[in-house]
DNA sequence: GTCTATACAAGGATAGAC
DNA sequence: GTCTATCCTTGTATAGAC
């Protein structure tokens, strides 16, 4: 079967790029993986950007069947809310081949963006989706909070989960730490909502900076 | 002077990073940048890494000395602790030449040592200094909280903050957004510190996770 | 210190046989 | 569909004149 060479080439493609990043993906490191000639990869995918777009959608359709392993894993009931939040925003931090691959590539993804646009549309619509989810999660677990408050909060906590992996992929900060302080700022960010509740929003509205560089 | 001639070498190749990345830096773009011939780069610089080196240096040492260009700028009186702080986290988030240079640089570096850890000192230093300076200030707002809570509150920021940069860099998040955002989450933390101040610990004693790839 | 010219290596891509 | 062999561009680095 033809599809099997080509799922294996993008296999192939995901480790390079998560032990290379996307710039240092080679071609020929991909067949190599693959163990098939460099012919045989151009064959499938055209050209080298080619074999990107498709192996970072691959990618992305992966990161949707993550297993979610965690401390209470071993087939624990459905868990409240809260923690299936927690649970949700915890699947990147999980130091299995997979989801390092995952992560690694979609943090090069994000990083690489910032040089080269052509990707833009697609992190983006991934981006609100993810941080959809997380409102909608927030949601849940306080039904009575304003959508805008919710919005914001999915923001911060994406963005934080953002920064917090990929100083946890340079070694920078350890596992069980990035986790810890994901599960403190969505404990941080429910205090919020709860506070909120009463008193009007924060910052009503928001005068135009008097200064260009500003906006 | 000899020394300018480097200096405006090491510009140029902070222009280019800014432009193309770490990754992206060509020798021969750093030298048509700065105006001289590639030669001159490498009796300069050894070789690219010697480049690379000096420049991210340079852009260090640069980071130091932001205008604190703000709202507020024009010859305010020296702010409260709160609008210091802000004003502090605010500094990355100006849409300046520099400004853009430096943070764009140091993303750069940040998602390249998920690759090559060489650098890796360099940044944990760096990053530590920065946390420890905004727990510093955060301290000064709230002096009664306990070290640790002003440390996890801190790296928490940080890690926001690098998230947001990389949002704002690649064009998925307005500039005046990315401020915001970075202004309620510091509202929100100082809140938690409040809270926190009565409530024991939030998180006591970690309970070791069973499974090794939470660790 | 600075340039021009060039050697040399790596990597993307294709031709053509099987 | 898949391989081997090869071309050609790009990019790092050096030699040698001024």
């Amino acid at each position: 079967m033809t599809t099997e060479r080509r799922t294996a080439i993008l296999e192939a493609a995901a480790r390079v790029i998560a032990r290379h990043g996307v710039r240092g993906l080679r071609v020929a490191d991909v067949a190599a993986e693959a163990g098939v000639s460099t012919a045989l990869v151009y064959y499938h995918f055209k050209d080298r950007s080619g074999i990107l777009r498709h192996a970072l959608a691959f990618i992305g359709d992966r990161a949707d069947r993550y297993t979610a392993v965690e401390d209470d894993a071993a087939g624990g009931p459905p868990a409240d809310p809260r923690q299936l939040l927690e649970r949700t925003m915890l699947l990147e931090f999980q130091d299995l081949p997979e989801v390092r691959e995952n992560s690694t590539a979609w943090g090069e993804l994000r990083a690489h963006t910032v040089f080269d646009p052509e990707l833009r549309e697609e992190l983006a619509a991934a981006g609100a989706a993810w941080a959809a989810e997380v409102a909608g999660l927030l949601g849940g677990l306080r039904p009575g909070a304003p959508a805008a408050d919710l919005t914001a909060a999915a923001e911060r906590l994406t963005a934080l989960l953002e920064g917090l992996s990929m100083r946890w992929l340079s070694g920078l900060l350890p596992l069980w730490h990035a986790r810890e302080l994901v599960r403190e700022a969505i404990g941080v960010e429910i205090g919020r909502l709860d506070r909120a509740a009463g008193s009007p929003a924060e910052s009503p509205a928001r005068p135009a900076p008097a200064l260009p560089f500003l906006n």
